[in-house]
DNA sequence: ATAAGAATAGTAATCATTATTAAAATATTG
DNA sequence: CAATATTTTAATAATGATTACTATTCTTAT
């Protein structure tokens, strides 16, 4: 079924889409409230998982008792910060090539996919 | 600080490591309960937590909403099916291999590690 | 055995998420 | 455009997993 254009729907999308912290439904809450203030949190739930589920945001798979969102629907890695917890996009040539690896050799034993989930420092943490 | 030798926190202990179904708090209060009927789920949580900072345990970092446990220490992998949902373990010489492999790459990269969880369908669900 | 510290059962509180519902907005159809 | 059907919303309640609190009991080290 195809989605209703409402405006909570649009401010959800663009403010998710203007961010690069991979927000959790509360933190888009807050920043989607400032635009509409009368805006509920189910709304939020709602339309994530809807967006999600259309193909016009991701919806991460990582750990973490919080679901986070991606407003960018290419595929690519994330790296959760061991000091702060908060989710970097990961750009790196060589891990896309060991993503293609991987999944040949996944496939040829039998599994179906798999969730890779890198860990390091992010750049506010330092190398520390 | 060393912990003490409770009944509650060996009987947690037995009843984890007789199970390979890495099951989560509230499984694995179940199970103890049929042994110490007025045992508390806080106990239960409690001690996984405190059990797997001691490293008798595995507290296990895998996305969906519920942590789990593994009474084996040793490092291996775990596939989660994308029928029921179980964590089952794997053991699998060429996933040793890209392991080792991943561990380089991301390291050479900067990172400090990684979280692999692998997609698959359990013997119970077959491979349909 | 005793005192100090740790752990327990029971309960309440918290946090993230999902469900419910009546009213409002949006889409569809004639 | 008007009438109707459908979807969405805000507000609230409910749920499920986990954590916090507390008075009492158990362990451990003297």
């Amino acid at each position: 079924m195809k989605l209703s254009n409402t405006l909570q729907r649009r401010v959800i999308i663009e403010e998710l889409r203007k961010v690069k912290s991979h927000p959790t439904a509360d933190e888009l809450y807050q920043l989607v409230r400032q635009r509409l203030p009368q805006v509920s949190l189910g709304t939020i739930y709602r339309n994530l998982e809807l967006l999600s589920e259309d193909g016009q945001i991701q919806k991460l798979e990582l750990t973490g008792k919080q679901k986070r969102f991606d407003g960018n629907i290419k595929e690519h890695y994330h790296m959760r910060c061991s000091n702060c917890g908060c989710i970097v996009d990961v750009e790196d040539k060589e891990i896309d090539a060991i993503h293609d690896n991987l999944q040949v050799l996944v496939e040829r034993n039998g599994f179906d996919g798999f969730r890779l989930e890198l860990i390091g420092r992010c750049s506010r943490c330092g190398n520390t």
